[in-house]
DNA sequence: GCAAATTTGTACGTATGTATC
DNA sequence: CGATACATACGTACAAATTTG
């Protein structure tokens, strides 16, 4: 098989930055030195570049130039599940920012996964969760509010989310399933995230009973791919 | 902000998919065609469609046409696991094609997975997984040949996996482990998948054990993101 | 089975827009 | 503000795979 001119560049550059030529964050020569130096047209360079911002090994901004990506955390899925426990983990500062908290109608699913009536109002919680200041994923959380009273003081007090479901009676809960699908973001996705627009993300879904095996909480997190892997222990 | 021709034409032809005119394998207009629908130039056109690839709503075969992508099907993680039950699960016929049988050494991280030195062979096998002739994963899975005598002659008699570790005398295994990531595909699992280059991968690593905790089995699986979702149970 | 027509893929070139420095 | 650098969009040409006659 004929190797083309931009599959040569990409793999070229891409081995450049994987042995370690390039810091994590560091700029990539322009698409003109590129140019120059492989004897070839600029969109040709283009080509190659847009392959490897593809596999998320480099990002580009306009009007500044291309920078190698950075890499990946951990994230567990488990039993017991606690996002800031999962940073820890991996050994970096927890952050997590609320960009949303109100009363709504849930929908459909959310109103069955929590077993309540849709007209009942639930309280929908979403986020982003940092590592090292850097965005890693984008969580929406609903609760049941009848079946936790207090909750919302709760959340408007406490910083931590699970020390809100803590004050408010929920001294423990499990993970009833998650499902796990991909897709890429979208612009809106890819604002949050701080990325570009068509990343890969892992989307999870996921269901968290109280010890009376009563739904307290249904969440959806769509990990940045290229940021995050999933750890799933079965004990 | 501005939308530009490419993503307009895009989102469009997007529409029209989700909105059901064609069927799923459905031959879409040539690029001519559009180029000359929406008044633009044909590489234009290519930016639009090259979007829904990246998306994998659509894909193309060159010489030929662009077509409309296939839906999803459902792939069950839980202790007690069982590929095709999976499939049996999402209503489709199970198949496996085994591509490559053979004694061969551990890698350090598989070595250290089953506990056994590094030293000692394994059984590799690796296979592809289908679901209505399509192929949906590859597999590669690395066994400890001398903790399940008579293991390989019972992969060459039985075609079915699960099966020959039954006849091995393996009645019983659950999972220890999953870690869940995601990737693009090289041309290699492009090619095995029957896709395009570059579509998103949902990668898992697994450990399977006996009764005994032995590990028996260590396993990759790369799922095609746009065929597969994984649903993860917890009891 | 072969040749021609069709259709996608690669590559060059030019021009202009727009964000950053 | 001007210079730089990435993004969009036009155009042409030819290569390569598939389909059609």
């Amino acid at each position: 098989m004929k190797t083309f001119a931009w599959k040569y560049i990409s793999d070229q550059i891409y081995k450049e930055i994987n042995e370690g030529r390039y810091l994590e964050g560091q700029k990539l020569p322009t698409e003109n030195e590129y140019s120059l130096r492989f004897g070839v047209n600029r969109h040709t360079i283009r080509r190659a570049l847009n392959e490897l911002i593809r596999k998320s090994y480099i990002y580009s901004r306009k009007g500044s130039g291309f920078y190698v990506s950075e890499k990946k955390t951990i994230h567990f899925i488990n039993q017991r599940p606690r996002f800031t426990k999962s940073l820890i983990a991996s050994g970096d500062t927890p952050l997590t920012k609320i960009i949303r908290l109100e009363y709504i109608k849930p929908n459909e699913e959310e109103a069955k996964n929590l077993k309540i009536k849709k007209e009942e109002m639930v309280i929908f919680l979403e986020g982003i969760g940092y590592r090292n200041n850097t965005p890693i994923c984008i969580y929406k959380k609903i609760f049941p509010s009848n079946r936790i009273p207090g909750l919302m003081a709760s959340f408007k007090k406490n910083s931590s989310i699970s020390k809100a479901l803590f004050d408010s009676g929920i001294k423990d809960y499990i993970r009833s399933y998650s499902i796990i699908s991909s897709k890429l973001t979208n612009h809106v996705e890819a604002f949050l995230l701080k990325c570009n627009q068509g990343e890969p993300l892992i989307c999870t879904k996921n269901l968290n009973v109280n010890n009376k095996k009563e739904p307290i909480e249904f969440g959806y997190t769509l990990f940045m791919g290229s940021r995050v892997e999933i750890y799933i222990e079965n004990n």
